[in-house]
Formats: C-alpha cells, sequence, structure tokens
DNA sequence: TATAATAGCTTACATAAAGTAACTAAAGGA
DNA sequence: TCCTTTAGTTACTTTATGTAAGCTATTATA
C-alpha cells in the first residue's frame, strides 16, 4: 500500500496543535501574558484541562510561567519565541476562516 | 473579567483542524484523491474514526465522495476547492517543524 | 454452483480524554 | 478567628477514540 512517510517533525507540530484548546490558548496568549483566571474566563476550557495544557506547553517550551511575588501572588503565563513563533499558522487559519467559514456553519 | 471575543469564525476553523486526524487526512489529500483503505495505511487512524472524518468533511463542505462504477466498484476521496485552500495553512505547520521541532522531541 | 476474496464500511465493546463541581493551600484583610 | 481570592487538584461523569469482529456487495476461483 501508498506509504509515502509523512515527515515526522510536521507530524508532532500537527498532534501540538490538534490537542483540544491549545490553538485557541495559544492565540489568547498572542496578546500578551495573562493569568490562569483569565485564560480560564476567555476560551471555556475548564480548570482541570487548562491546568494539564499548560503545563504540558511549558514543558515543549511554548509557554513560560512567572510567580510574581506581590500580594496576592501572581502568577503570569506567556508565550516564549517558540510560542511567538506559531503566530504566522494563526494568522493563515484566520485568513483561511475569513473566506470559508460561513455564516450558517456559526451555530456551535 | 477580560472577555475580548474570539471570532467565532476562526473559531470555527481552529475546531475544525484540532479534530483528531483531520490535519493530517486533509493533508494526505493534498497529494489526490485517494481511497478509504489508502488513507487507513496512510496515517494510524481506525477505520471507524476515518468514516466518521471524512463523512463530517464531506458535509463541510471540505472532501468529496465519487463513486467509481469499475468492477470492483472504486470509492475515492479528494479535497474540494475549499478543501485544497487549506494548503497555505499545512504549509506554514510544515515550516514551522522544521525550525520549531527538535530531534530529541520526536519519540512518540 | 458453492466458496472464497476484497473493499468499504458498521457495530459492540474497551480505554482514554475532557467536562463538572466540590475541595484545598497560601496569603492577606476584617 | 474567620472570610476572601487565586491557582490549582481530586473524584466522578460524559464524550471521543481505539479494537476487533461482522456485514454487504461484487468478482474470482474451485
Amino acid at each position: 500500500m501508498n506509504q509515502s512517510i509523512i515527515c515526522p517533525r510536521f507530524e508532532k507540530a500537527v498532534s501540538l496543535l490538534s490537542q483540544r484548546w491549545t490553538t485557541l490558548l495559544i492565540y489568547q496568549l498572542l496578546s500578551g501574558p495573562q493569568r490562569f483566571g483569565t485564560i480560564q474566563s476567555s476560551i471555556a476550557i475548564s480548570g482541570r484541562v487548562l491546568s494539564e495544557r499548560l503545563k504540558d506547553l511549558e514543558q515543549q517550551g511554548v509557554v513560560k510561567r512567572d510567580v510574581i511575588p506581590e500580594t496576592p501572588v501572581r502568577i503570569e503565563y506567556s508565550l516564549t519565541e517558540k510560542g511567538f513563533s506559531l503566530e504566522p499558522i494563526l494568522k493563515e487559519i484566520e485568513n483561511w476562516s475569513q473566506t470559508w467559514v460561513k455564516k450558517e456553519e456559526l451555530d456551535d
């Protein structure tokens, strides 16, 4: 059978971006550092999964976690260079959506 | 709380692309029309989900299903114009992966 | 004619991922 | 001391996906 092997780097990138919420989460952080609660209220993700994703993305070097010793303590999540470098992909998706997603499909 | 509403078209596009297997499936079809079995053996998707995805993508106008009355009958899946228009997004992902995905992360 | 083979699914059941809601820990303030 | 807020975590439920067997149609083979 036609076993044209798919590039493993590409596959890895796809598996990153096709985890539920990951793309929206990164999109959200493109507008600047944000706290756990802010992210949670801007996309419909549950706390359980947000916490999981942030840890995961931190480990992959896409997101950075900063503890700011204010009072009360503040935790800020932001994109690393690797994280910001995803912007062109998101822009392409945005672009595509403007042309191809019709009003009628927006009832989810 | 910071409720900067995310564009619904963008959200829709993201939800399409972050369904498991969808991006790889489209990538695979970029190289031309293919049969059920061929797709199944080129990506690691199960028959159950492949069938589900194809129906879904067909309904969203991304994929076209053609019955070719040969002997035995042959069923070919291909991208529509809407499907092909996703190519720039996939190219960006491919690009990104070449720069940012390191050898060490490839052990999945 | 009966049996088998192949493609393209579908079905029933098992496992993994995500959602929900209640709870905890730490720190400050009333 | 008790209450509030933020940033989670935990236990449990629901949904998505994987696995493997089965089904239907068509042609090939014995």
